[in-house]
RNA sequence: GCUCGAAUGGUGGAAUGGUAGACACGAGGGACUUAAAAUCCCUUGGCCAUAACCGGCUGUGCGGGUUCGAGUCCCGCUUCGAGCACCA
């Protein structure tokens, strides 16, 4: 039989689903192990070899752990919302679930062909009512929950008003957008729209006005990990900033237990670190200072509170409250104008423009310490949304501070013995503070630095604070509240109606609440989001009904929420609708989550460092406190595959002529590089009548070779239509079959690692499958040539040797190193003719998670009548390792000068005293005393003179 | 600016502190063949030596250090990549 890939691995195929071979259930008599990659959105383009690069790591491991005896649950689904069908749709008028549904085919059509070990019985789509009931369920759930602070977890909004209807706000202490202060009886007066109001400040789940990322060109509100560099992340539109009323989730409740969690889990440190640079914990002092002549206090953050005594000046960022309060009349109209021309500016200008601006505000504020006063300025390099939107300034040692003044010629006060401020700032926090307080400020009591470190300075400042209660140790996050609304249709319907102004919850019983249709998928005229077109949308709390809008009577029909959720919200929890996919009871039972209960390797790209894997593990803390997720971190391991660039190929044309010179005679002319469909090129050779029928105008080109052939140049690009580089998983599988893709894809390099596809040595690959299948069947007449004796010593130690490399391997998933342990073996299989059975087993057991198909046709031709995926893995018997005899590099002061062999028992005193002896050795040592013989096992016997 | 990675032949990349360059590609040579394809074998870091074999020197971005021994550990740089960035 001949190796014929075309015919061998759609039998296999067929033969997995039709025996069920990947159907998981929880099973009680077996460990679970749960793999899990972060699922795709399914584009129009469709999958390129680049994709499917995490899909086969986690298939080795999956394949790998269930050949250990390991229950192992593998599955796969779709990030079905998303921007592009809808930018589609609003183009073609075409539904988005149309086009969704067309490109999860396609997707699944050619993941269908690399062989895969998904329990496709348990695929999830985010845009079915099915899933995205417990999305908006997940939503009802903050919604009604709030953060308690003291005992670290969210608990049921209903015992904070319990709470509020006893004792107000007395005691309490919540993750809230602002401190408030009420009596029970005060919160016993309120309406019912103040109360709202006020649950809203502690919601975890809540609608805020806030600062949010305006996208123009998208027509929607974007989260600040959506916005790169001032502009949308998809189609690079400006983002500004506006104050709007939002949906949002209290991400910044858990940003402790966010960076905590962070000890717990093993991702790789980069990742680790991003996450704890978004989080951007800062300890710091929050101090008051009083406005001169006003009974108005404030509130500053600062990390240097050793500084204070620096300070020269005070800012307010331009949207702070306090700017309308401190401004005085003289400075009114000054500032307004400064107001305006910051309100016009966008976060790109601001980015770009790093100029100095700021306006004085007239009024001058106390510092605590030194009773001195000093002006307080508006600018807008503070920012509103950090600390208190607050700063004093200390131009001395920080660098904006410095530059702030500078430009407007404020007073710099060093206070770090002999830094020089002449030039720029003193930043670091290093040296020995002088001028703290300087003589003429002393008085009884005052808080003396001099002398100390910075450091003890800090500590000191703080403790002082503390004690004259000037203010108080703060901790920061810059982690903000994640912005939960989007104008737009293609999302989650937020299950939320509106009774007379207040948001309230469509009863848990009538989700999911389903996406209505419209016949427009762009904003409204009037400049509702696209949900404003539906004219079936809103709800009747008396049937618990979605009715047509024109019932609205504000009595019992009420209108539905317009703006849908975002794309983070479907894909939050999705790895636990997985354990229990078809549950409509709930979002996943106890049983399946607590035999599943969490991603124990989780595979994807480190671009969702900041997004997807932050709101995940937020939301499954979330689940976790209110007792729906065993697990407090949802994802134990983390591998963040490398990305597949493009490896283009270019054609080189002389000017004005249609003739292509081949790279290495290009320099002798004047020549124009071309990209060229890199699927017409092969190992860089230019398949040249492709060439001519790839382009009208290249129909009659002519080339001059090289060796009779047309060599192209090359280069590293971001896989993409437009350079050609595009390359398919289908053609390469039609080539070389899907076996062939999968090692090739990981024989390519280190899985974490970016790398450019090069289809240059994927033949490499394909012969080493071709090898090893001709372990079994003779290379001419196709004969079945197994035998069936007893393994020689030679072949078992190949086979027990492959076995150790490649069950470490998969462990490390380092699977570039396993192939070449793979090719390693068959080629000392092949050069020792051996064609042995009980060796070729072990051979294809171990095949099976890189190469499922050959190795189901081989388990077959072995006399098997299971499933390979079925076999044991085998296990490594040291003792086939062991070697008659062992070279020894003997070395004298480190440097090689012959070597000895050793039986492999020798102890190391035999080999030193055989050593010593010998004749070269004594030549070597001439006479010299020795200082030291150093015998590493198995490998050098170093003598030190 | 701060933080974290990385740097090894013509190429992708191997090396628990122990013979650097496994494995593969590419290149060169050979066998088989009318020829091609396929398959198989040999050579392949650089320099030197030699009729040939045996051999010698050098070599993992740069400069130091620890060690009998360093691609690997430590200190100081250079370059590239990634993340954060008026975050007080």
């Amino acid at each position: 039989m001949e190796y014929d890939f075309k015919s061998i691995e759609p039998k296999w195929r067929k033969y997995w689903v039709e025996n069920k071979t990947y159907q998981v259930t929880e099973d009680d008599s077996k460990p679970k192990f749960y793999v899990l990659n972060m699922f795709p959105y399914p584009s129009g383009a469709g999958l390129h070899v680049g994709h499917p690069l995490g899909y086969i790591a986690s298939d080795i491991y999956a394949r790998y752990k269930r050949q250990c005896g390991y229950n192992v649950l593998n599955p796969m689904g779709y990030d079905a919302y998303g921007l592009p069908a809808e930018q589609y749709a609003i183009q073609t008028g075409q539904h988005p679930a149309i086009t969704t549904e067309a490109n999860i085919n396609r997707y699944r059509e050619q993941l269908d062909k690399i062989g895969f070990c998904f329990d496709w019985d348990r695929e999830v789509r985010t845009c079915e009512p099915g899933y995205y009931h417990w999305t908006q369920w997940a939503f009802q759930q903050m919604f009604n929950s709030y953060y308690n602070n003291h005992t670290c977890k969210a608990e049921p909004i209903a015992e904070l008003i319990s709470k509020f209807e006893t004792s107000g706000t007395e005691g309490i202490n919540a993750a809230c957008g602002e401190e408030l202060s009420f009596t029970a009886e005060e919160w016993n007066g309120y309406s019912e729209k103040e109360k709202s109001d006020v649950l809203m400040n502690y919601r975890i789940a809540y609608q805020g006005e806030t600062m949010v990322n305006w996208c123009q060109g998208l027509g929607t509100v974007l989260a600040n990990d959506e916005v790169v560099d001032g502009v949308s992340e998809r189609g690079g539109f400006p983002v500004e900033q506006k104050k709007m009323t939002q949906w949002c989730l209290r991400v910044s409740a858990y940003s402790q237990r966010l960076l905590d969690g962070l000890n717990s889990i093993d991702w790789s440190e980069s990742i680790k670190e991003t996450q704890k640079n978004w989080i951007g914990r800062s300890e710091g002092t929050e101090m008051q200072f009083k406005v001169k002549d006003s009974d108005v206090e404030f509130t500053i953050f600062t990390t240097r509170a050793d500084t204070i005594f620096g300070v020269t000046f005070m800012v307010l960022a331009p949207e702070s409250e306090l700017v309308e309060t401190l401004t005085t009349d003289e400075q009114r109209a000054e500032v307004d104008a400064y107001l305006a021309a910051v309100k016009k500016r966008t976060e790109r200008e601001r980015i770009a423009d790093r100029r100095v601006t700021g306006v004085f505000s007239g009024s001058y504020a106390i510092n605590p310490l030194t009773k001195e006063a000093v002006p307080v300025w508006i600018s807008d390099y503070v920012l509103a949304g950090y600390g208190t939107g607050a700063i004093m300034a200390v131009p001395a040692h920080d660098s904006r501070d410095y530059a702030f003044a500078k430009h407007f010629g404020l007073e710099i006060r060093p206070l770090i013995e002999g830094c020089d401020v002449s030039e720029e700032s003193f930043d670091a926090k290093e040296g020995i503070m002088v001028n703290s307080p300087r003589e003429e400020q002393m008085y009884d009591g005052c808080l003396v630095l001099n002398g100390l470190t910075v450091k003890e300075a800090i500590a000191k400042t703080k403790e002082y604070v503390k004690a004259n209660n000037l203010g108080r140790i703060k901790v920061n996050y810059r982690l903000r509240d994640a912005i939960f609304s989007r104008q737009r249709y293609w999302g989650e319907p937020f299950p939320v109606y509106y009774k007379n102004g207040i948001p309230c919850m469509v009863p848990e019983s009538c989700l999911p609440l389903e996406l209505p249709e419209i016949k427009e998928y762009k904003p409204t005229e009037t400049g509702e989001p696209p949900l404003g077109h539906a004219t079936k949308w809103a709800f009747d709390i008396k049937t618990n009904t979605v009715v047509e809008k024109s019932l609205i009577d504000n009595e019992t029909v009420f209108p539905l929420e317009l703006n849908t959720m975002p794309g983070f919200a479907g894909s939050s929890a999705y790895y636990l609708r997985y354990m229990d996919p078809k549950n409509n009871t709930c979002l996943v039972s106890e049983k399946a989550d607590n035999y599943w209960k969490s991603v124990d390797l989780y595979l994807g790209g480190s671009e969702h460092a900041t997004g997807h894997l932050i709101y995940s593990r937020f939301w499954n803390k979330f689940l976790h406190d209110i007792g729906h997720s065993v697990v407090e971190e949802p994802f134990n391991k983390l591998i963040n595959q490398g990305m597949i660039q493009g490896r283009s190929n270019f054609v080189y044309r002389i000017k004005d002529t249609n003739t292509f010179v081949s790279l290495g005679l290009k320099d002798k002319y004047d020549t124009t590089p071309l990209h060229v469909d890199v699927n017409i090129v092969s190992n860089d050779i230019l398949d040249l009548d492709a060439f001519r029928a790839w382009r009208p105008e290249y129909a009659d080109a002519q080339f001059e070779l090289e060796d009779g052939k047309y060599i192209c140049g090359w280069a590293v690009e971001k896989m993409s239509k437009s350079m050609f580089n595009v390359v398919n998983p289908d053609t390469i599988i039609e080539k070389y079959g899907a076996d062939t893709l999968r090692i090739y894809e990981m024989f390519l390099g280190p899985l974490e690692q970016s790398k450019p596809w090069d289809t240059n040595g994927i033949d490499g690959c394909h012969r080493f499958i071709r090898k090893m299948w001709n372990l079994f069947f003779d290379n001419r007449n196709g004969e079945l040539i197994v035998t069936d004796e007893t393994p020689s010593k030679d072949e078992l130690k190949s086979i027990h040797k492959v076995i150790k490399k490649v069950s470490e391997d998969v462990e490390n998933f380092s699977y570039n190193t396993s192939v070449s342990a793979f090719m390693i073996c068959v080629n000392e299989l092949t050069s020792l003719k051996s064609h042995n059975k009980q060796v070729l087993d072990i051979l294809v057991r171990l095949a099976a998670p890189f190469m499922p198909h050959i190795a189901e046709e081989l388990w077959h031709t072995l006399g098997h009548n299971d499933s390979v995926c079925n076999s044991e893995w085998p296990v490594c018997n040291e003792e086939y390792l062991k070697e008659d005899s062992i070279t020894y590099s003997i070395s004298f002061n480190g440097k090689t000068r012959f070597t000895m062999d050793f039986p492999a028992e020798a102890t190391a005193q035999e080999i030193q005293d055989a050593v010593l002896s010998n004749e070269k050795a004594i030549a070597y040592i001439d006479g010299k005393a020795i200082r030291k013989v150093i015998v590493v096992p198995k490998k050098i016997v170093n003598v030190v003179i």
